[in-house]
DNA sequence: ATGTAC
């Protein structure tokens, strides 16, 4: 198809609505990252076809290509006027997110422990694909526990503090999970996967603050130069993995009871208000708890670490997912909607004063954690007044190579290597793997931040530099 | 992302 990007901005691109589109297109992105980008405006333009679809169908400056919806977009349907929820436009890997939790030491004081805590964390962090988990629950019982309060069931068994439910969006779990609308499958998965990592772009990363843009909103979030930090980013493992595909499944099928046509299987929907929709957002949102309480688990064991090898303490700073569909109330056209808001690859950013945010950070705008790649930096960001998107922003690199190219491209003896000399201690569960993670595989996670601010969508607060990487 | 294909 021919598209036509009409340049409003430097960073903001428009595609005007034809054929079957309900809204434009807008492409949040820079000339360069629009470069790589082509192929999936396709996939922007199919998003703008969805009943119920209010504002445009956006695209981060991270967007690439994804199961019906891109990575990186964010769309919102109205959920009383016909507005569908589509599971491809949260992805398989339901409520991936990032957690970052702030170390009381500098660089300088962690530095004669590193490779103890390196070691430990080699051996406590469950990684790569397939079961295993740090948490061995007693029964099918226990993971209902788990899909209904997240990391509130967690920190209720010990396993945390009462920071980190304050300062992990939802309070550590959503209310409206429906354990009953996850099948016997995706239990399975579940059950023997709580506390692990998995693969692929998950890492749980020891990083250093190596710049600070806003001193005062880096306190305020528990942040200083050269502060210790670690960075945890995976999702919900074979549990969303396989909700997504059940509820796929399902939508595909009753889709023509409502009538819907969608330009791409992939993009199968139903109404929110529908029972396939809600049966879908139920379990979403179990697979939402289940991703905060993995994270929450794996920061209890990374924690254990810090204490035993460095008399180290982590406080959470924040924890975000960037796939995930959500009910929220905006201002459309001058009334307010509820609204369903799909983003996946795209990250929440609630503006300061937002009251969902913990109060003690609240004039600050919302914490965005972005992961980098291995070897490269991540980012803290914050929600900012009148943010365009629904409030969301960019969600981190995405790929350029693929997974084959990229271990063809270098081998993973001599990756760890180079990661090695250039100060980063590296703990891999395969050399395949660190390969196929390489740097050179990724978008300059910079220049997407760099988009997504001067888009008008966040701002930036400090970037992290990785000191130690422990890879699926 | 993922018991890396049903």
């Amino acid at each position: 198809m021919e598209l036509t990007l009409v340049e409003e901005n430097p960073y903001r691109f428009r595609i005007e609505p034809r054929g079957d589109m309900r809204v434009p297109g807008i492409v949040f992105a820079s000339h360069d990252l629009l470069e790589d980008a082509e192929k999936s405006l396709e996939q922007v333009v199919n998003v703008a076809t969805l009943p119920g679809i209010v504002g445009a169908s956006y695209a981060m400056p991270d967007i690439h290509w994804g199961y019906g919806f891109p990575i990186g977009g964010v769309a919102a349907t109205d959920v009383d006027d016909g507005g569908v929820v589509s599971p491809g436009g949260v992805g398989f890997d339901i409520s991936c997110g990032v957690r970052l939790l702030a170390a009381d030491g500098d660089r300088r004081s962690l530095w004669p422990a590193l490779p103890d805590v390196m070691d430990g964390l080699d051996r406590a962090i469950p990684r790569g694909a397939g079961p295993g988990g740090v948490w061995h629950l007693s029964g099918p019982g226990e993971l209902e526990r788990i899909l209904d309060g997240g990391s509130r069931y967690a920190v209720e068994r010990g396993h945390g503090e009462e920071r980190d439910l304050t300062r992990c969006e939802d309070g550590g779990a959503v209310a409206d999970a429906d354990g009953a609308q996850v099948s016997g499958r995706a239990r399975e998965r579940g059950l023997g996967q709580v506390g692990s990592l998995g693969s692929a772009n998950h890492f749980l990363e020891v990083q250093q603050v190596a710049e600070v843009y806003d001193e005062r909103v880096a306190a305020a979030f528990g942040l200083v130069r050269d502060q210790v930090c670690v960075m945890i980013h995976c999702g919900s493992r074979g549990l969303g993995h396989q909700i997504c595909t059940d509820h796929v499944r399902a939508m595909d099928r009753a889709m023509n009871r409502y009538g819907i046509t969608v330009p791409d299987r992939q993009l199968a929907c139903t109404p929110v208000d529908s029972p396939e929709g809600r049966a879908y957002l139920g379990a979403m949102a179990a697979a939402a708890n289940y991703g905060r309480a993995n994270r929450q688990l794996l920061s209890d064991a990374t924690r254990r670490i810090f204490h035993r090898a460095a008399r180290t303490r982590l406080s959470l700073v924040y924890d975000v997912s960037h796939n995930l569909a959500k009910l929220e109330t905006h201002t459309v056209d001058g009334a307010r909607r509820r609204l369903c808001v799909h983003r996946k690859g795209a990250t929440r950013a609630f503006p300061p004063w937002h009251r969902e945010l913990p109060e003690d950070i609240r004039e600050f705008g919302q914490p965005v954690l972005i992961p980098g790649t291995m070897g490269t930096a991540s980012y803290v960001l914050a929600g900012v007044p009148g943010g365009d998107a629904f409030h969301s922003t960019c969600h981190g690199a995405g790929r350029v190579m693929s997974r084959h190219q990229a271990a063809r491209t270098v081998a993973g003896k001599e990756l760890r290597a180079r990661l090695e000399r250039g100060g980063i201690a590296v703990r891999p569960r395969s050399l395949r793997g660190l390969a196929e993670e390489t740097p050179e595989a990724y978008k300059d996670v910079s220049a997407v931040v760099e988009a997504s601010e001067g888009a008008g969508l966040c701002r930036t607060v400090a970037r992290l530099v990785p000191l130690g990487v422990v890879k699926g």
